[in-house]
DNA sequence: GCCGTTTTCGGCCCGACTGTTTTCAGTCG
C-alpha cells in the first residue's frame, strides 16, 4: 500500500506552501486530503485503478491529478519543483516548538539558515534578535526547543504518559476548591505515542488552582502561566498543559480539548451548518451568541444530532458520519477482557514464575492466563526444546488441579523460520492448547518473501495466533515489509486470529490494520507480550487500540467465556 | 485547493498566550 507514502508528500507540499507564504485554506487543504488517504482502510492504488479519486472527502480536481501522478509514476513533477525551491532540510525547522512557517521563512530568507545545526549556531551568535519579530527571548526559546526536540523526539509512549497523567491528577484532586478533573487530549484518546498532556479542570479559584499546579514535585520548568491555560514542563520531558474552565462549560471544554484537531473541525463545521457556533465554552446559536448547551459532552454530541462518541474513535475517521446516523458500533469496554494469552515465564525469558503469574492473574479478576514461552531456535531468549516443552505442559496440568477458580493454558509463542516452516514438530504443537507463531530473526526479507513466510506458518493447522503482525517497534524499528492485505486474507482464511499485541512499544497491529482486518471478516486476540508480572497491566493499553480500531466485544477471543474459548480452539 | 439547505463565488474553526509591539502577528492545539 503506497497509502502512507502519498499521504506523507501531500503533507510535506502543505509544509512547503506555507514556507513559501501561500493562502492558509490552499495548505490546509492538502493537509485534509492527507489524512483522508491516510485514514483510508483501502489501497490507493485500487482507487485510482477504479477511478475514484475525486469521490474522496477533501480530494477535488488538482489533488486528484496529483494523487494520479504519484501513484502510477511514484513521482509527482509539482513536487519536485516545489522541493527543490528550498533546502532539504528546512522542513525539520518547523518540528521545532515555537516555531512555524512564517519564522523559518524569514530565517532562512535573511539569514539563510537551512537547517537545525545551522539554527542553533545562529542563536548562539545572538543572529536573530535583529530580525523582525524575533528578539533575544526567541533566540533563547528556539534553542531550548531544539534541546527537547533532540531529547525525546518530540513524543513519548503511551505508557509513560499515562503514568505521568494519573499522577499529576491525583496530585490535583487534592486541591479542595476544585469541582472537576479530567485527562483530555491524545493521552484520553490512547494515541499510541503522545505529544503533550493536557488536563482539564473547572475552579472558582484559577489563580489558586494554577499556583497549585505549577507547584507539582516533578515540574522541571513553567512554559506558560495564565489564568485559563497553564503549561509545565516535567522532569521527564513530558509538557503538562492545565485548562481552567467554568462548570457551564465543561463538557464543551472536554469535547475540544480531548480532539483530535480534525475531529474538532469536522464538529464545528457541522455546528455552523445547523446553525449553531461551537467553541470551547459551548455551543451557541450562531446569530444571536446565546448559550445552548455545555456542561456535558453528550450534551454536545446529542443537541448537534448525533450520538455520543467514545474519545478513542474521535480521529475523523468516519465516526462523525456513523454517529449523525447513529450506527456507531458499540466498542469493547475496558473490563471486557477476561485473560491475557501472551506472557512469558521462567521457562523462557519471563522474570516470574509460572504460578507468581497465575496468582497475579487472578488478582486482576481473569478466569484464563495464557503462557506462551519462546521456541527452540530462539536462544536468546532461551526458548524451550521439545523435551522441555513437554515438562511445561505437565507443570501447567498440576497447577491447573490446584486452582478452580482460573484456567491456565499452555502455548507457545513459536517461531516462524526465514523458509516459512515452524520451530516446533507437528507432533508437539498439537499438544498445546494454543499456538502463537512469529517472527523473530531475519527481519530484513523482501516484501514478497516475507509475505510468503508469514502465510506459510499460517497454513500449519495446529496455528492459532499471529503475534504482533507487522514486528514494528515504535520509534525504533519499522515495520517488516509485508503485503498488509495478503496477510489479513490468509489469516481469515486459515482461521488465524491477529495479535493486538498490547506491550506499549509495540501495539501491533495498529488502530487503522485493525479496523481494516474487522471489515475483512477476521478476529483478534489480545496479548501483553508480558516479561513480567508488572507488564500484564499493559492489557489496558490493547484494549485502548481496539477501541480505536472500533472493535465490539465479539471481535476479540479475550472476552469470551473460557468455556467457548477452549472450544474455538479445539478446532 | 475544496465545496455547496448561505452556494459556482466566497467562505473555509476559533480562542489563548507570547513576544514583540505600541495594536498585533505568529504559533499552538
Amino acid at each position: 500500500m503506497k497509502n502512507q507514502f502519498v499521504a506523507d508528500v501531500l503533507y510535506k507540499i502543505a509544509d512547503l506552501l506555507d514556507i513559501k507564504g501561500e493562502i492558509y485554506f490552499k495548505t490546509r487543504a492538502y493537509r485534509v486530503a492527507a489524512q483522508t488517504i491516510e485514514n483510508l482502510d483501502e489501497d490507493i492504488e485500487i482507487i485510482v485503478r477504479e477511478n475514484r479519486i475525486g469521490s474522496l472527502p477533501g480530494v477535488g480536481e488538482g489533488i486528484s491529478k496529483k494523487i494520479r501522478e504519484l501513484v502510477e509514476t511514484g513521482k509527482l513533477e509539482y513536487f519536485e519543483r516545489l522541493r527543490k525551491e528550498f533546502p532539504e532540510g528546512l522542513l525539520s525547522l518547523l518540528s521545532i516548538p515555537g516555531l512555524g512557517p512564517r519564522k523559518v521563512a524569514s530565517l532562512y530568507k535573511n539569514l539563510g539558515i537551512t537547517n537545525i545545526d545551522e539554527l542553533r549556531k545562529a542563536c548562539i551568535d545572538g543572529k536573530l534578535r535583529d530580525l523582525d519579530g524575533f528578539g533575544e527571548i526567541t533566540e533563547r526559546n528556539i534553542l531550548r526547543g531544539i534541546h527537547l526536540l533532540e531529547k525525546t523526539s518530540g513524543r513519548v509512549l503511551l505508557n509513560v504518559a499515562y503514568l505521568d497523567g494519573n499522577n499529576y491528577q491525583e496530585y490535583l484532586k487534592k486541591f479542595d476548591r476544585i469541582d472537576k478533573i479530567s485527562i483530555a487530549g491524545s493521552l484520553r484518546r490512547m494515541r499510541e505515542t503522545i505529544g503533550d498532556l493536557d488536563i482539564l479542570a473547572s475552579s472558582d479559584y484559577p489563580d489558586e488552582l494554577m499556583d497549585y499546579f505549577v507547584k507539582y514535585p516533578d515540574v522541571q520548568r513553567v512554559l506558560l502561566k495564565g489564568r485559563t491555560k497553564t503549561s509545565v514542563l516535567l522532569k521527564d520531558g513530558v509538557q503538562v498543559d492545565l485548562r481552567v474552565v467554568g462548570k457551564e462549560s465543561y463538557g464543551a471544554a472536554l469535547q475540544y480539548f480531548t480532539g483530535s484537531k480534525e475531529h474538532n473541525v469536522h464538529m464545528r463545521s457541522i455546528a455552523i451548518k445547523k446553525g449553531f457556533k461551537l467553541n470551547e465554552y459551548g455551543l451557541f446559536d450562531k446569530k444571536t451568541d446565546k448559550y445552548i448547551v455545555g456542561r456535558t459532552e453528550e450534551e454536545v454530541y446529542n443537541r448537534l444530532g448525533m450520538s455520543y462518541i467514545e474519545p478513542e474513535l474521535r480521529e475523523n475517521r468516519g465516526e462523525i458520519e456513523a454517529a449523525l446516523e447513529n450506527k456507531l458500533p458499540r466498542i469493547i469496554e475496558y473490563d471486557d477482557v477476561k485473560g491475557d494469552f501472551h506472557v512469558h515465564s521462567t521457562w523462557s525469558d519471563g522474570s516470574d514464575t509460572i504460578e507468581t503469574i497465575v496468582d497475579n492473574a487472578k488478582k486482576i479478576g481473569y478466569s484464563f492466563i495464557g503462557i506462551a514461552d519462546h521456541s527452540q531456535s530462539l536462544k536468546i531468549a532461551r526458548g524451550l526444546s521439545e523435551e522441555k516443552l513437554i515438562k511445561k505442559i505437565a507443570e501447567i496440568e498440576r497447577i491447573n488441579k490446584k486452582n478452580n477458580d482460573i484456567r491456565v493454558l499452555c502455548g507457545t509463542e513459536c517461531d516462524i523460520k526465514p523458509d516459512g516452516s515452524l520451530d516446533y514438530s507437528k507432533n508437539v504443537l498439537k499438544k498445546l492448547d494454543f499456538v502463537y507463531i512469529g517472527i523473530h530473526s531475519k527481519f530484513k526479507m523482501n516484501k514478497k518473501e516475507m509475505t510468503r513466510r508469514i502465510i506459510s506458518g499460517m497454513e500449519n493447522e495446529y496455528v492459532d495466533f499471529l503475534a504482533h503482525p507487522t514486528g514494528r517497534l515504535i520509534g525504533r524499528r519499522d515495520p517488516y515489509e509485508i503485503d498488509i492485505e495478503q496477510i489479513i486474507d490468509a489469516a481469515r482464511e486459515t482461521n488465524t486470529l491477529l495479535e493486538i499485541n498490547a506491550f506499549p512499544d509495540r501495539l501491533d497491529l495498529n488502530d487503522i490494520n485493525i479496523k481494516f482486518a474487522k471489515e475483512r471478516g477476521v478476529k483478534l486476540v489480545l496479548g501483553t507480550d508480558a516479561h513480567s508480572i508488572s507488564h500484564l497491566h499493559f492489557m489496558r493499553f490493547g484494549i485502548a487500540t481496539a477501541r480505536r480500531g472500533w472493535l465490539e466485544k465479539k471481535d476479540v477471543l479475550n472476552t469470551y467465556p473460557i468455556k467457548e474459548i477452549e472450544k474455538i480452539l479445539q478446532k
